[in-house]
Formats: structure tokens, sequence, C-alpha cells
DNA sequence: TGTATTTTATTTGTCGACAAACAAAACACA
DNA sequence: TGTGTTTTGTTTGTCGACAAATAAAATACA
């Protein structure tokens, strides 16, 4: 029998409601469903998930841990800001990521890992299909995360996956204002990507995740600058 | 006047006490004062630092947050165990970080910068003289961190540190049962770093800066494998 | 004696309350 | 009116206590 709980917030389990709003939390950060520097506060927080502030707190210097949230000492805490000073860190860093990952795939990948990434690659297909920028934000994302786990090296999977979260914050920021045709090249790409893991070919695949970098950080490089000239020109 | 305490920890400011415990418990897991698996108990630590077991807390979910701990839910908290199995993984990254980063300090660094580096290299010169293997770990792991520092990618030097970190962990581990003498064959090396830097050569600094991780990788593979090859013989 | 079950013990997760720190508002004074 | 001071208010940091979850110990039973 199942319980009928007309709780909106059904009782949770013991230990589970860190993680969920946790979870909440990053995924509203990272959609910019909460703006940067807006500020967040605990006790609010706290009313809104029902628990105390205890495990709100816990959430939340989880959350200040990658760097979602900064926490001034006694004073409020806010959501990060995006910080476009250091843009050419994130695309250094960005490009490094995927062209090692990929690499790393092509020599490590199982076959197991092969049919992840095509799945996410499909889900990636199908949301450029449907110029859905919100869904291809994510899928690119979940695709190039799913290459880096068949490379098998935590350290890289780990800081790719910080990247890959603070594109998102970026890309969100840009499709807010111009609703997105995303070029389906990236598809092709993807599939070259795919092709050159499978054959297990690492200075093909080193090649293209570099070229798939490069044109990305083009991309969203043209996207800013031309934003910025249309700021300019207001 | 100053006050008289008697008490050994005396009354700590508002919102002190959990970086306190932070950066001791690191220390201490780095240091391996406190020994991989073994148990991390809250209310031991509470009763230790004199505090509540709220901010020890605290303190205990950003160890976790850097892999430094691991928190299985609603049971025990223990020191994470190093990852052998994963050691390529490790040397990889550690490596690609070591390139990396010495070729950004090359582009990137200011004057101010060199003078850092310097120092830190002074130091582990220092160290190396008086066959102070901890000392050793630690200017290193400090010299590599200032040029990371220099080449101004926060990214990176998030990575580059906690691979820094782990390394202290596992050369420390080497260093507890084969007291050091560590060739000053990387004195000079860090010479030659510098003054690949100091040109703003970047290729030469690349060169270097990866001759020298595979060499002190090297170095650590070839310690390791004689440990093995000892216990084996047991 | 060996196995299943109950009990105990230990450790974590959550709570509500209070105090400290800081910022902004209110006030005093020239 | 402008400046320095006090007051108020809001948010965080810390505390002690209790409840849940799990492991270990004790017990029952064959």
């Amino acid at each position: 029998m199942t319980d009928i709980r007309p709780d909106a917030l059904p009782e949770r389990k013991r230990g589970s409601g860190v993680k969920m709003v946790y979870d909440i939390l990053r995924d509203e950060i990272l959609d910019l469903k909460l703006s940067p520097g807006s500020p967040v506060d605990e006790v609010q927080l706290a009313e809104r998930f029902k628990m105390s502030r205890t495990p709100i707190r816990e959430a939340l210097v989880r959350l200040a841990g990658e760097g979602l949230i900064e926490a001034l000492p006694n004073r409020s805490t806010m959501v990060s800001n995006i910080d476009f000073l250091n843009l050419n860190s994130f695309f250094d860093a960005l490009t490094l990521m995927y062209r090692v990952t990929t690499r790393l795939a092509a020599q490590y990948h199982r076959p197991d890992d092969l049919a992840i990434i095509r799945g996410y690659h499909d889900d990636y297909a199908a949301a450029v299909a449907a110029q859905d920028a919100l869904a291809m934000i994510a899928t690119n994302a979940a695709f190039h995360s799913a290459i880096a786990e068949a490379g098998r090296n935590p350290y890289f999977t780990g800081l790719f996956r910080r990247l890959l979260d603070e594109g998102r914050r970026i890309l969100r920021l840009y499709y807010q204002s111009y609703e997105g045709h995303m070029p389906d090249r990236f598809v092709e790409e993807h599939s070259a990507i795919i092709a050159a893991i499978a054959a297990r070919d690492v200075e093909e695949a080193d090649r293209i995740g570099k070229a798939h970098a490069q044109q990305i950080v083009q991309q969203v490089q043209s996207l800013f600058t031309r934003g910025d000239r249309l700021d300019l020109a207001l």
C-alpha cells in the first residue's frame, strides 16, 4: 500500500534533507533562477524546505566549497558572481579538459562506456532538433561528462564537471536574451569524437577534442562580444 | 594590559573555530598524523577543541568536500584512504598541472611573483641541505603552488593544490619508513624553471616542467615499487 | 555449539534557542 | 544641516539536547 501524503514536502528520511537542499539550490544557481549576487538567507531556506537551519547550513557549506556561493563571515551569504574578468582562464581550462578527457577516453574506455556516451549524444541531437537551448546545454554537459568518466581520471573529471557547471551558468546567461539557434555542427563533431574514441585513436581524439573546444569557446566568445557591442550601441 | 589565560585553548573569536579545526585536521591528515582509514569522531573532536559539535561538523563537511575524509551516512566518518589503484591517474594529473602551471607562469607572471617564487626556492634548497624530508615536501609544494599562482588561472591552481596535498600524503608515507636523502638535482631543476619563467620562454618552461614532473613521478614510482618488493620479500 | 533474534551502545542527523557580530536606522548634539 | 553616537534589527555562529540509524553485544532457541 502506498501512503497518501497531502503534504507538499513529505517526511524525508534522515540524512536525505541535506542532499535534497544541495541539489535543488545547485540547480537553481546553475540555471540562474537564483541570480548571481542575490542573498541566500538561511532562515528563509529553512522555512521553505520545512527543516531546521542545521541541514540548510550544511548544504550551504558544501555549495561554498564548490564556489557556487560566497559566505562573508558573520554577514550575508550570496550566490557567487560570474567572473567575467577570468573568462579566459575559464576557456583555457575548459579547452584543456576537453582535450585531455577525450584523449583518455580513447585510451581507457570500456565497451559499456560507449553505449552511455551514445545515449547522451542522441539526447543532445534531439535537443538540437527541438531547438531547446537549455536542453542542449544540459545534454552537452552530460555528454562530455560521460566521456570524462570513460577516461577514468577522477582528478580531471572533477575539474571538468566544475567547468561544465560554470559553463552552464554562462550559457544560460546568454540564452536568456538570445533565444537559441545553436549550430548543429556540434552534433557532427560529437559523432566524430565518438568515432575517434571507439577507434581508440588517441591523437585523433585529442585533435578533434581540441578543435571542438575551440569551436565552442569561439562561439561563446563571439556571442559575448556581440552582446557587448549591442549593449554599447544602446 | 594582556589577559592572563591559564587555559590551553583561550577564548576564540566567533567564527574562527571552524577554520582552526579545519586547518589543524587538514595538516594532521596530510602529515599522516591521522592515518588513512582511522575513524574521526565528532564528539571526541568536540572535547579536544573544547567546542560544540556544530563547528566541528562544519569543518568535517569541508574536509569531506575536498576528499580528505569520507563520511558514511549515519555511520562512522574516517580519514580517506590513499588510492594506490589510481596512482597513475594521480601522476597524469600532476604532470599535466606541472606543465601547464609552469607554462602559464612564464606567460603571465609579474615581477613580484618571481621574488615570492625565489623565496620558496631558497626554502627548498635549505631543506635539501638540511636533509629535512618533511620540509622538502612542504617547501616543494609551496614553490610550485607559487608558480601556479603566478600563472593566474584559479581552476588550475585549485586542482594543482589538491594534487600537491595528496602528494604530500604519498611522500610522507614513503619518508616514514625511509629517512630521506632526496637528490638535490631537483634544486637545479627548480632553478632552471625559474630561469625559463623569468625569460618568459613558454615552450622552454613547458619542456622543463614536464621533465621535472616526470623526474618526480619516476622517483616516487621507483620508491614505491622498491617498497613493494620489500614487502613481498618479507 | 551454531544461528536467529533481541537488546544495548555508539555515533550521527536534526532541532530550537540563545548570543555575537554587523549594518542600518534612529537619535543627539553642534 | 551635518556628524558622531546610540539603538534597533537582522543574520550568522554556537550550544546542548534529543531522536534515528546502525553496529556490536547479549540472549534465546534449536
